[in-house]
DNA sequence: TTGTGTTTTATTGCCTCC
DNA sequence: GGAGGCAATAAAACACAA
């Protein structure tokens, strides 16, 4: 977009500036943009529109009028000339100590002090803070990059996690179906069914006082009962009161051990053949005393 | 020296607030 | 309605490589 500005050459000689030695040539000068034409065109200044001009004293005493501190420095060969470093210090420090804003005070107060126009700070203040909200936009930007990375990271571990534990579950359902049509010789029949709470078995009471039993095999032969280190059997009556548990029937448990007098495993029918085996009163025997020392 | 990209200074038009 | 802020933009000033 063309602004309209323009730049007011002039062939009237230059004079000095105002306070401070005046930093600006926007108009006049030998350096002008349109080759030193006097008068150029009407444009609006900012809040005012500018005429147009018949002479270079005219101009001069528009600038005068609209510029205030805007100077024709003889010595200055720009058009436009940048604010000195410690122009820009002070404006700096203005800057963050009135928390980027300007009242009208400081703005007359700085002009002065540093020998430009109220304009000039009150534009350095604009471009400034346009400089610093894009920023602060370049370090949100950072920041939220940084967050979603760390999302996606977080995402990324959880979804090697899943797909792990899918694993697993896939695994164990697999020896669990393995173990249903495990062929079990009369003498390694186990005689009941006892969860190891510490060897990451779980299990939990049904409503009608059976209990449930979720259990691993690791460990010996697939096919053996070397596997169940955890059997036990249900005929031995509990021989301990401790509350743990600890004395279940079966010498090889060092944990938690429970008896069960119906149990859903997948070793159930082979516990349940021998059962039959073995006799029904004898069975009700131990169910007997099972309960008699679960609910002691 | 010159071409090119970046930074700084300034303008313009629109919007909001009082 | 005037003052001031902001986004978009122009253009001078500057930096730098070829």
């Amino acid at each position: 977009m063309d602004s309209g500005r323009l730049i007011f050459g002039s062939a009237a000689p230059s004079r000095a500036a105002g306070a401070g030695g005046g930093q600006m040539m926007l108009f006049g000068g030998s350096g002008s943009l349109l080759g030193g034409s006097p008068v150029v065109a009407g444009v609006e200044d900012g809040r005012r529109k500018r005429p147009f001009l018949t002479s270079p004293e005219e101009e001069l005493q528009l600038d005068d009028e609209m510029y205030g501190y805007y100077g024709l420095d003889e010595n200055a060969p720009e058009r436009k000339r940048r604010l000195t470093a410690e122009q820009v210090r002070a404006l700096e420090r203005s800057f963050e100590e009135e928390k980027r804003k300007l009242e009208p005070e400081r703005k007359s107060e700085l002009a002065r002090r540093l020998g430009i126009a109220p304009r000039q700070v009150a534009v350095w203040f604009q471009n400034r803070r346009a400089r610093w909200k894009a920023k602060q936009l370049e370090q949100d930007f950072d920041a939220l990059r940084a967050a979603h990375a760390e999302l996606l990271a977080g995402r990324d571990a959880l979804l090697a996690d899943n797909h792990h534990l899918r694993s697993q579950v896939t695994s164990l359902t697999e020896k669990l179906q393995a173990k249903e049509s495990w062929p079990v010789s009369e003498q390694e029949k186990p005689t009941a069914a006892v969860v190891h709470p510490k060897e990451g078995y779980s299990a939990g009471a049904t409503g009608d006082g059976t209990v449930g039993v979720l259990a691993s095999f690791s460990g010996g032969a697939k096919d053996s009962p070397e596997s169940h280190s955890y059997l036990a059997d249900a005929r031995s009556p509990p021989s301990s009161s401790d509350d743990d548990c600890a004395g279940a029937a079966s010498g090889e448990l060092s944990g938690c051990a429970f008896f069960l007098p119906e149990y859903t495993m997948l070793d159930a029918a082979a516990v349940e053949r021998e059962s039959v085996q073995q006799g029904e009163e004898e069975e009700e025997e131990a169910q007997r005393k099972y309960w008699a020392w679960f609910w002691s």
